[in-house]
RNA sequence: GCGCCCGUAGCUCAGCUGGAUAGAGCACCAGCCUCCGGAGCUGGGUGUCGGAGGUUCGAAUCCUCUCGGGCGUGCCA
C-alpha cells in the first residue's frame, strides 16, 4: 500500500483492497479487477461509490442493501483518507474523503509540480503514434490540422502515462500520385514560358502549384523538360516533391507540432526488403493467390470485405504491400503498441491493414486504428465552400494567420475525433469571453498575477504546509476535489486515446478556481490562511498548465 | 447493396466504457467592480437522449430492427 495521503491511487487502492477483504469475510470471491469505483455525479453521494453489492447480491441470493450492509460492516478503512461510508439508493457503498486527505492534497501537488498526474501506467511498454501522414502533394488541409493537434496532444498524454512514445509522419513519396504532381507541375511550368499547353484532367489544380513554377531556375527547368517522356515527369515530380515536404514540415512547426521520424515509402521500395518479405510471409501461410495475371491477398479470411490486390498485373506493387510493408516494418522495430490516426477518407483500409497485421504475427491489440472525421468551417453561420477539385481549401497555415495557434488547437480538441466537427471560425477568431480557450489561459493568468501580488505583499509558500487544513470553504473543497482527480484523468484519457477530455476538465477545473477566487479572497490580514490558499492557487496553476501542455496550448502569465 | 462513424437543450457539443434527479459553452434576460486581473462571478431550462423493441436491480451508454446525415466500398494513393 502507497503511503497514506501521498496521492488518489492511495486512497482508491485502499478502498478496494478494503472492499475485497470484506468480501472475503463473506465467502465471496473477488479479484481488485471487478471492484469498480466510480465518482458520483451528485457530490452528496460522496467522492468514491461501490456497487459490487448491487452486482453480487443477485449470485447469493439476496438483496443488494442487506449485502452492502454486511460488508460495510467489514470494512476495515484507514479515517485518515476516508471519513464516512453511506450505503444509499438501490444498495450503493459510498465513501467521502476526509478534509485531512484532500487538504493533504494540496501540499502534495505543490511539492511534486509538473510531475503530479504522472503515471506508471505503460512503464515498459514501447509505443509508436502515426498520424497526419498527408500526401505530399499539396499543402496541409484542415483535416490534416486537426489531425495534427489530436496525435500531438495524444503523443504527449500517453508519455505522461508511463509510455515510451515515437511520433511518426508517414509520407507517400512514391506511385502514381507524385507522377500527377511531376506532369502538373511540369505543364504549370511551361505556362509560364508562355506555351500553351492544357492542364493534365487528373492534376492538382491549386494556385501552390502555379506559384512554386515560378520559383523554379528557368535553365533548369528547360533541362528537365528536354529529357522527355518520363524522365522529365520525374525531374518536375522530385523537385516539386522535396518542396512539398519542406513545406508540410514548416507547417506542422508553425503548429507546434513535432515528429520523431519522418518515413518516407520511397525508401521501403528502395530497399525492398520488408515487400519481398510481406510477399514470402503471406505466401507461407498461404494467403496468397494469383488471378488475371496479378497477386492477389486473401484478406476475406481475415475478416475484410474483399481480397486486395498486392502486386497489380503490370508487376507494380500496390499502395497497399506498400503500407503492409511498412506496417511489417514498424513491428520489426519493437514496437509493442501501434497507433494509426487516419483521415476519414481512409477507414476502408482499417480491416485489410489488420489482416495484414494478423499474418506477420502480431497480436490482435498491437495495431490501432483510429480515424479523424471531416471539419467543416462555419463563419457568421454559414459553412466556407471548400472544394479541393478547384484547388481552393483552408490550409493549416491561413488557420493559423486566422485564428492562431492556441484556439486552433482548442477547438480541435473540444470535440471527440470521431464525430465531425463544425469548426466556428468567427467564435475562434474572437479575443473575448465567448471564446473558450481564453477561459482556461485566463485562469492561469490569474494565478499567476495573484501569486506575485501575495509575494510582493509578503506573504510566500510556508516551509510548513500544514495550514492547509485551514482550506474549509465549499468553493475551496470543489476545487481540490476537482485537482485531485487529475491523476485518474490521465489514465482515462490514455487508454481511451481521448484528448478531448482534458479540454471539458480544463473547463471545468478553470471553472472551480474563478468560483474560488470569487468567494474566498486569497491575500488577506490572516497569514496562515493567505499561505494556504495561495498553495491551492499554487496547486491549480499546476494542474492547468500541464492540461494546456498536453493540449499542445500555451499557458500565458499574462495576456 | 454491404461496411464504418454520427443523431443528446434554439445552436455547437460533453456525458468518465451500464449507475442515483442527463450536464457545459454559445445565444437571450436580470444582477455583481472604493477591495488580489470583470477575458471573471451569481441567478434564470417543461430535453420524445432520432424512433421501436430487447437484455437487468438499473440503459443516452450494450443487442436487434428502423429512420435521418456523413464517409468508404479501385490492379488510385
Amino acid at each position: 500500500m502507497a503511503s497514506r495521503g501521498e496521492n488518489i491511487f492511495s486512497a482508491r487502492e485502499a478502498v478496494t483492497g478494503a472492499i475485497v477483504a470484506a468480501l472475503e469475510k463473506l465467502d465471496i470471491r473477488a479479484d481488485e479487477g471487478s471492484i469498480m469505483l466510480e465518482r458520483p455525479n451528485d457530490p452528496s453521494h460522496g467522492d468514491l461509490s461501490c456497487n459490487i453489492a448491487l452486482v453480487t447480491a443477485k449470485k447469493i441470493g439476496t438483496n443488494p442493501r442487506e449485502l452492502a450492509a454486511r460488508l460495510v460492516e467489514g470494512l476495515e478503512l484507514d479515517e485518515s483518507f476516508i471519513d464516512k461510508v453511506e450505503i444509499a439508493g438501490p444498495g450503493f457503498i459510498n465513501f467521502s474523503f476526509s478534509d485531512r486527505y484532500l487538504t493533504g492534497q494540496v501540499a502534495a501537488i505543490n511539492k511534486l509540480g509538473d510531475s503530479y498526474g504522472n503515471s506508471n501506467l505503460g512503464e515498459g511498454i514501447k509505443m509508436q503514434v502515426e498520424f497526419v501522414s498527408a500526401n505530399p502533394t499539396g499543402p496541409l488541409v484542415i483535416v490534416s490540422a486537426r489531425a495534427a493537434g489530436i496525435g500531438a496532444s495524444l503523443v504527449h498524454i500517453l508519455k505522461k502515462a508511463g509510455y515510451t512514445v515515437e511520433a511518426e509522419y508517414y509520407l507517400n513519396d512514391a506511385g502514381s500520385q507524385v507522377r500527377k504532381l511531376g506532369a502538373s507541375m511540369m505543364v504549370r511550368f511551361r505556362q509560364r514560358l508562355g506555351e500553351d499547353v492544357e492542364f493534365p484532367e487528373d492534376g492538382y489544380p491549386g494556385q501552390y502549384l502555379i506559384d512554386l513554377a515560378v520559383e523554379i531556375p528557368e535553365d533548369e527547368g528547360r533541362g528537365w523538360i528536354k529529357k522527355g517522356g518520363d524522365e522529365a515527369v520525374k525531374a518536375f515530380g522530385d523537385y516539386t516533391l522535396d518542396k512539398m515536404i519542406a513545406w508540410i514540415k514548416s507547417d506542422l512547426e508553425g503548429f507546434g507540432v513535432e515528429f520523431d521520424v519522418f518515413f518516407r515509402e520511397s525508401a521501403l521500395h528502395a530497399r525492398g526488403a520488408e515487400i519481398e518479405e510481406v510477399l514470402a510471409l503471406y505466401r507461407d501461410k498461404g494467403s496468397v493467390y494469383e488471378e488475371e495475371g496479378a497477386v492477389w491477398f486473401r484478406s476475406t479470411d481475415y475478416g475484410d470485405e474483399k481480397d486486395r490486390v498486392l502486386v497489380r498485373s503490370d508487376g507494380t506493387p500496390t499502395y497497399f504491400l506498400a503500407d503492409a510493408a511498412y506496417h511489417l516494418n514498424k513491428f520489426r522495430r519493437g514496437f509493442d503498441k501501434v497507433i494509426d490516426i487516419f483521415g476519414p477518407d481512409h477507414h476502408g483500409h482499417i480491416a485489410r491493414l489488420k489482416a495484414s497485421a494478423a499474418v506477420f504475427g502480431a497480436p490482435d491489440d498491437w495495431l490501432t486504428v483510429l480515424t479523424v472525421q471531416w471539419v467543416r468551417l462555419i463563419e457568421d453561420g454559414k459553412q466556407v465552400k471548400m472544394s479541393k477539385r478547384a484547388g481552393e481549401f483552408e490550409t493549416l497555415a491561413d488557420l493559423l494567420t486566422d485564428v492562431g495557434e492556441d484556439a486552433a488547437k482548442f477547438f480541435f480538441l473540444m470535440r471527440k475525433m470521431s464525430a465531425h466537427l463544425d469548426f466556428n471560425l468567427t467564435l475562434a477568431r474572437k479575443e473575448s469571453d465567448e471564446n473558450p480557450v481564453y477561459y482556461l489561459q485566463y485562469a492561469h493568468a490569474r494565478i499567476c498575477s495573484v501569486i506575485s501580488y501575495a509575494q510582493g505583499e509578503g506573504v510566500d509558500f510556508p516551509e510548513d504546509s500544514s495550514c492547509v487544513e485551514l482550506l474549509t470553504e465549499p468553493e475551496e473543497k470543489e476545487l481540490i476535489r476537482n485537482l485531485v482527480i487529475f491523476p485518474q484523468l490521465i489514465e482515462g484519457a490514455a487508454t481511451s486515446c481521448e484528448p478531448h477530455r482534458l479540454t471539458t476538465y480544463g473547463q471545468q477545473l478553470a471553472g472551480s478556481f474563478h468560483r474560488f477566487y470569487h468567494i474566498c479572497r486569497i491575500v488577506s490580514s490572516d497569514t496562515r490562511l493567505s499561505e494556504a490558499r495561495l498553495m491551492l492557487a499554487s496547486a491549480t496553476r499546476i494542474v492547468l498548465s500541464e492540461t494546456l501542455r498536453l493540449l499542445g496550448v500555451s499557458a500565458p502569465e499574462r495576456m
